[in-house]
DNA sequence: GATGAATGAGTATTCATTCAT
DNA sequence: GATGAATGAATACTCATTCAT
């Protein structure tokens, strides 16, 4: 399967349709989202938007014009991340063996997370992150919904995993990569496998799951909820 | 198996000894720590001192008296939890079937972490918590190789799991707890679940797993790296 | 010889020249400048910034964006106040009379210590004041090199006077100003002409200076370590 | 001349009659007095009395129990030295030779301060000394001013000299001692050397003194405003 | 529109002094 | 009397956000 370019052309809705903006607004639109991604990345989220305006090379009070608040700003950047799963996850729907297309989608995904801090913060903590783009997110739900169905009428995977299960699985490799980043940042794919492992299709030893998976609106309210600290 | 109670005794230091503090200073000690936990618990680790001195009843210079600074009470926390964890291994053990040791470890560790905001943040960062109480952690790590290598032995257990996994599942599933705390507290549960699924001895369907374990160093190393954001 | 005005010229760079700020920004610049000469005078260098903002009428922000922190405000201060004396000195040179000339600025440099607490402070201990403006600085080497050189020339001073005597000569004179502060503010002036006397060239009575002066790196490294007491 | 213990047996008033504390308080009081004395050798009147009660052996509350507060302390330590000085001056006044009396005591006195970081800033500095020991004082100023009108009759020294010189004279090398501390700590001896040179008697070259000498209300006076900068 | 200057509430920490044990 | 625990006002510095230029 070709390698896919992280953030690929995910203007700021790919699924909708936004009034585009003037020209230049535009270009400083994005030289802002990715010196944030760079400055995040590096710093994680506790990265101040002096530096993210500075790293733009704008004055803070351009980034403010674009952006309402560094919330805002957050957001958007994890709505592009998310675009750029979405384009994963398209891509790995054409894969045809399907145990193989949904394991490359994780491990795709946990690469993107392994690498930049700031998205991991963003994944894991909804301090910033009002509203996290449910926009590309619902771009990229049935992806994962076609990609589990279809493995699990293949037997590929266990009958009981939901779609919601694979953010959350995702979430759990961010902690991992996070936790190791310096010492073993490859470490988070150890802990892949055993899952990937543990979503074998049933057999003996398999056990039933006890809880449910969170339903959609479940994972949007939690999403809303989740937070660091900062009241 | 019994219930245990969340902190068992776990007066000033777990396995070693201090000497004691005047009577009033131990309970002033002991008021901190209860605020502290309750204030981080409920507002995670960016509660500040001062809401933790209010909270106990204290003046702030109380607190800076008993513990040097913000880390050193978060440290001192930790440990406590860590004394909660030894005294939950040490119950495992005492449970004949080598897999239900395991599990309920896994579990009961689980729900500690689910039940408090503060010590998710102190298992998943190391900004806050310098030396994590390495003598309490000395007196859980033969533990867990016990709970282990007698599943291994029994063959309850997939043989290349690593004592260093335990902590690093206890991340992953405190990372799903945060993150569902006020949706579905319990929703962790299921990718413990899953997670145990994965762990099976091998058999038809497990994968080797694609990287080593950290060593105890490295596992040292990344707790003394992690951090959120802070620089 | 003509009065000088106790800050003449001194705009932000002595020497050198630094891209000029915004015109507000200016303005409060020395507005800032202003009032921690007025604060600094009154109060000594204990003096808060928020007090130093207070009497600027801003914001103590506005203070820490202008002055990286308190010493580099004391820096700049003490910069301000090492171009009045660099412009005393190219005064000075333009007497004939080489022992009045010397005179003359050992006692401008008085008076301008006399009239400043902060000053004071600044020359005698160097907690802050990290650099002491280096630059302004080297202005003044030369000039008070010169004031020598001429003065030995000319037999009308003591051929064993160092340059850095004559810094040293003013910290002693500071002390006693300071010390009289509010009850003899020209006391000083008293040890002045006593230190004047000593100064004299050789002659019956005159004794060998048991010690060599600072040179040009003791002088500096002084300057690096005096403190008063804050570790 | 022979040497002097630098604190000569100086209890409480030697001049005056204080009623004796009980033998194990008097004790206590002496441990304070020589650990402020280490202490704030050492760190300078910033020092805390907390270090001052743990150099001593004793807890904060002794202090105050004999210290009303810092500055009590202080001024009880002022009063040690001042007492120091006191021999000084006695033993001086046995050396036949005028001159090489007053230099010699000058010089002790010297290196009395060049010796003791705090001792320089309770003489520099009134911050913290209320009443600074005046009995002390007391006896030391008929001291000086046989000294001096000795030297003075004998055509040893300038006859504008005054008694409040002397202490003035003292600051100025207390500053110089300061801060060349670290870098050259003799370097004082040069400048009183050079002030010596200063006091030679009246001869051609010698300047009349502009302003007068401090008299003892106004020397008494300077002492009880001149501060640092707490208020 | 863009800029970057201004703002000020918020945070961790210190230390002289008081007071319960 | 001695101890050391408790107190809390004070201080330097940060950063998200607003607004004059």
């Amino acid at each position: 399967m070709a390698p896919v370019p992280p953030q690929p052309a995910t203007s700021p809705g790919e699924c909708s349709g936004d009034r585009p903006l003037r020209r230049d607004a535009e270009r400083n639109r994005q030289r802002i989202l990715h010196a944030a991604a760079d400055v995040f990345t590096e710093r994680g989220l506790a990265a101040t938007l002096d530096d993210v305006a500075r790293q733009a090379g704008v004055g803070v009070g351009t980034v403010y014009r674009r952006f309402p608040d560094k919330e805002a700003l957050v957001d958007a950047l994890f709505g592009q991340r998310i675009g750029a799963l979405v384009a994963l996850g398209e891509q790995a729907l054409r894969e045809p063996d399907e145990w193989a297309a949904l394991t490359w989608f994780l491990e795709q995904a946990g690469e993107l997370l392994a690498a930049d801090r700031g998205l991991r913060q963003m994944v894991m903590f909804t301090t910033y992150g009002r509203n996290r783009s449910g926009e590309a997110r619902a771009c990229l739900k049935p992806l994962i919904t076609r990609l589990i169905t279809r493995a699990q009428a293949a037997g590929a995977v266990r009958s009981d995993l939901c779609p919601t299960d694979i953010p959350m699985i995702e979430f759990m490799l961010a902690s991992v990569a996070g936790y190791a980043q310096h010492t073993r940042p490859e470490v988070w794919r150890r802990y892949l496998a055993l899952i990937l492992d543990g979503l074998r299709p049933d057999r003996a030893g398999t056990t039933a799951l006890p809880e449910p998976a969170l339903n959609p609106d479940e994972m949007q309210a939690a999403m809303g909820t989740a937070h660091l600290g900062r009241p």
